[in-house]
DNA sequence: TGTATAATTTTTGTCGACAAAATAGTTTGC
DNA sequence: GCAAACTATTTTGTCGACAAAAATTATACA
């Protein structure tokens, strides 16, 4: 059941939005004169975002010629990235054959979720431990940054807004490892949602963000059994969110 | 408090036992005639292996002309090898000079036994919950590994042995995310016991055996309530054993 | 003698080239 | 007309080379 995308399809995205997003020109970048060590942290940051709003659907073939190409520079940076990207999972190397993008296992989504709802709990409660009033203004400004989206009802923003806001949450608990995974989970998690992110338009997103309220209150109060409960159950919010997106079946990026 | 070590004790551990473990030549690898596409993965796992057994010690610099002499290929494989283990943490690459063997952390290691404790409880309570007599069988032949090693008294093979019995049940659990942060957090945990091993043979061992008899059995009853508790006495135990061989500090690979 | 500067060596990051594998395309056989 | 075999092209994995940066050594000067 892993989503797959024909040639045409892949081409359609690749092609036609490529250029789309913050700007970027279609020279991709001046080409000469980059800091010597920036090469491939370039590539890997262009390739993860491109990965993550589906630019780069999932199942596509990443040409490293043709990005060495586009991005000016030699193949051996590119293929550092894509070493990088591989570690991450978000894309999958083929042994003597191209690299592809990550296929979405909705098969194994339950185990995603079962991560997913653990560390949103895990990273709650530590940072209602942990956390300093330095953190607790990155929190609040994330949050003020996923309301403004809510409020201008770009659901493309929230996504993004909403992963900062818990990730901000997550560093405020201060143990690497738990981050680590919960960012691995949020980017993840982000590719499906970006799939029917059509559907985030209701009227979810109001009760996020006074679920939100409620997690800081909660963190400033240093209350990490109220941390738990909220993250957990915010968590079973958007997890069954996300199944019904997907029950109700409206891919939005397999258009056509 | 990171650890460090002085250029000689590098060097003894490096040119001194360097050869020593699973017979492997002086000369490493009869050079040519390696199929396309394994060296990067070779040098990955000759790396990861020297590092987790401490013959790379903490902080020690990789010189990759000298790695790719004695492995008798290109800087090319090399390097995508260190790329790999930095994304797991084992390395850390210093821009533009030589890439180290990552230090272990004394001050952060709240964070790693919170991490650690609480994989330790959810591998084992999914692998209450999923796991096939397939699973409960490769469980106890890694579980009778263990008693044997404990049997022989032998300190390093129980750290190895411990680590596989456990990574089985984590594999029973079908979950990758928890069983790759688990997998992370067991090779980090080999590192710190490396470095005290030789406290290693008091009356413990032999208590978890039982434990881990009592951790099997709860398993395959597929009660996950005592699954938790069971795991979590035994990860507070190991915690607590850690802690103690840091506090008495008989650090063993830092002799003279 | 000690310290700051300059020259030298070592080491990393990047590049272009090349051979093994795989893919695509063409020809041959039935 | 279709399938198998062969050829050509594309693409990956590896190599050696080179320049920028850092480390090391040598030199000048107080």
């Amino acid at each position: 059941m892993d989503i797959t995308f024909t040639r045409e399809q892949m081409l359609w995205n690749h092609k036609g939005h490529q250029a789309r997003g913050k700007g970027k020109s279609m020279a991709e970048k001046p080409a000469r004169e980059r800091k010597r060590g920036s090469g491939a942290q370039y590539v890997y940051e262009v390739l993860r975002e491109e990965i993550l709003d589906l630019i780069l659907p999932p199942g596509s073939p990443i040409d490293e010629n043709q990005l060495a190409e586009r991005l000016s520079m030699s193949r051996t940076p590119i293929r550092e990235a894509l070493v990088r990207l591989a570690g991450e999972g978000l894309v999958t190397p083929l042994p003597n054959r191209s690299t592809v993008v990550s296929n979405i296992d909705f098969l194994s989504l339950h185990t995603f979720f079962d991560a997913l709802t653990l560390m949103y709990r895990v990273t709650t409660r530590l940072a209602g431990e942990y956390h300093t009033p330095a953190d607790l203004q990155i929190i609040r400004s994330r949050q003020a940054d996923f309301a403004r989206s809510v409020e201008r009802q770009d659901a493309l923003e929230m996504i993004a807004t909403n992963r900062e806001f818990h990730a901000a949450i997550a560093e405020a608990g201060r143990n690497v490892y738990f981050t680590n995974l919960f960012c691995r989970l949020l980017d993840e998690g982000q590719r499906i949602l970006r799939l029917y992110y059509s559907s985030f338009n209701d009227q979810l997103p109001q009760r996020y963000v006074v679920e939100h309220e409620q997690m800081i209150a909660a963190i400033e109060a240093r209350d990490i059994n109220i941390c738990d409960r909220l993250a957990k159950a915010h968590a079973d919010q958007i997890v069954s969110q996300i199944q019904s997106m997907i029950s109700r079946g409206v891919a939005h990026t397999i258009p056509l």
